[in-house]
DNA sequence: CAAATAGTGTCTTTGAGACACTATTGA
DNA sequence: TCAATAGTGTCTCAAAGACACTATTTG
């Protein structure tokens, strides 16, 4: 060790954001445009650094979300993703970043936005096949953020953050589809959710009619953990065949 | 946004490392005994600021893994685990810690620390039920990376990392039965490591003998992710205790 | 030989997926 | 009425756990 004079080297700590939302069955993560050196013009994920040194990291992540959603932040999703510190990803200097992952429902269509930088939300299938300029190193944040919601969709009940309340089966399904990006049976997805313990409960409220016989509407339920998982279909054998039901 | 003349604040990185091993069939995790202020006397994880900025974080981490263990440090799993950064963590001011979680294969008994400090084994259990007076919120970031390993156990070749190859399938049983705390039929963990393709492969060299039939020897296989998991047994009952705690 | 540990066979239970079937609405 | 979507029943197959059994070593 050195003498007393050394002291550690400061950085700047920004808050970057992947909220992903489900739009017309797909899904879809928040971008805005760059107004400003370095990358300018290119896609970007929401954030930004911290407003002073007294401000809590996930503080800093709700007021970024809140800016570019309006939405009421307590009630959704947000949970650390990752910090990426890279010494080059960002030319002006030592910045490092502590990504987030943040799952809303969806929005009305304009995404309220009280910055004058325009944001947009693109689908994930845009971003992931690379047809998107991105900033920084963002497409690494948004391809480990998207990974991290198709893992949570197995072990915890994170699907129904993407639902308003009240929703039903079908849609919950609907969530777990454009996520993983697979088809599931209807009807067993069905049973199962309803017998996993603790993740969704009745709601009061009668059905909702989309031409067909109503559904039963359902509020997120009392646990954050799924049991037993609803595991999703791992590519063991290429056996792609998607075995599609005889129509009747 | 406000002004050109506003400036982010700097904020000082460090990184914290929760080393795991097994020693004599318990799950271990290394401390240091801290010899100055602030929580001068108490126990913390191993750590430090960076050396300049332009260091990579991950090689931080690297650097401290090796100070404290002596080890080669190419060989031995090492992954971010989390970031802490509340602004009262640390009375020095805004200190923020990237944690990792390091597996290690056990060590010759002393652990040869170049540091003057001093450095032991705890058992894992020891410091869980709050026995050892922590700085900082490290406990927090113990328990963090505790519960990373036990789940890492079920999806990835993790197991492996404490084990010092060659290993027998029963010295892996035993990383499995310390992590987890709970005891595994031989013969079924026997078959379903056999029977998960790429976590282990056999050695050239013969056998190791304990008193019985020897047994075969292997070395970690290709694969990372365990395909199907390796399931732990999970608590039946219903949630409760799933307050998942935001890293600060 | 017995004791000890390694490794195999096989039964039972459970859960996932396939899919026929019934139920309830709107057009 | 039919088309459409919601929800149930049941079969089959595969994986997990229980555990009797065989194999190979040391003392």
């Amino acid at each position: 060790m050195q003498a007393d004079a050394w002291t550690p080297p400061p950085v700047l700590l920004t808050v970057d954001l992947v909220i992903l939302t489900l739009r017309q069955s797909r899904l879809c993560v928040l971008l805005v445009e760059r107004g400003e050196d370095p990358f300018n013009g290119m896609r970007a994920l929401p954030g930004g650094f911290l407003n002073n040194d007294r401000e809590e990291i996930v503080d800093a992540a709700r007021r970024e979300l809140h800016e570019e959603t309006g939405l009421n932040v307590d009630r959704v999703h947000l949970e650390q993703l990752a910090i990426y510190g890279s010494v080059d990803r960002d030319p002006r200097g030592r910045v490092v970043s502590v990504a987030h992952l943040a799952i809303v429902p969806d929005l009305p269509e304009p995404v309220a936005g009280t910055d004058a930088k325009a944001a947009a939300w693109v689908p994930a299938e845009t971003v992931l096949a690379g047809e998107i300029d991105m900033a920084f190193d963002h497409l690494q944040i948004v391809t480990d953020g998207i990974e991290r919601a198709r893992s949570h969709l197995e072990f915890t009940a994170l699907a129904t953050a993407f639902c308003s309340e009240p929703f039903t089966i079908a849609e919950l399904q609907q969530v777990y589809e454009a996520v993983w990006g697979t088809p599931l049976d209807t009807r067993n997805f069905y049973r199962k959710v309803r017998a996993t313990t603790g993740f969704v409960v009745p709601d009061t409220a009668g059905a909702r009619s989309t031409g067909g016989r109503p559904a039963r509407l359902y509020r997120a339920g009392p646990n954050t953990t799924l049991l037993p998982p609803l595991t999703r279909p791992h590519a063991t054998t290429p056996d792609a065949e998607t075995t599609r039901e005889e129509p009747t």
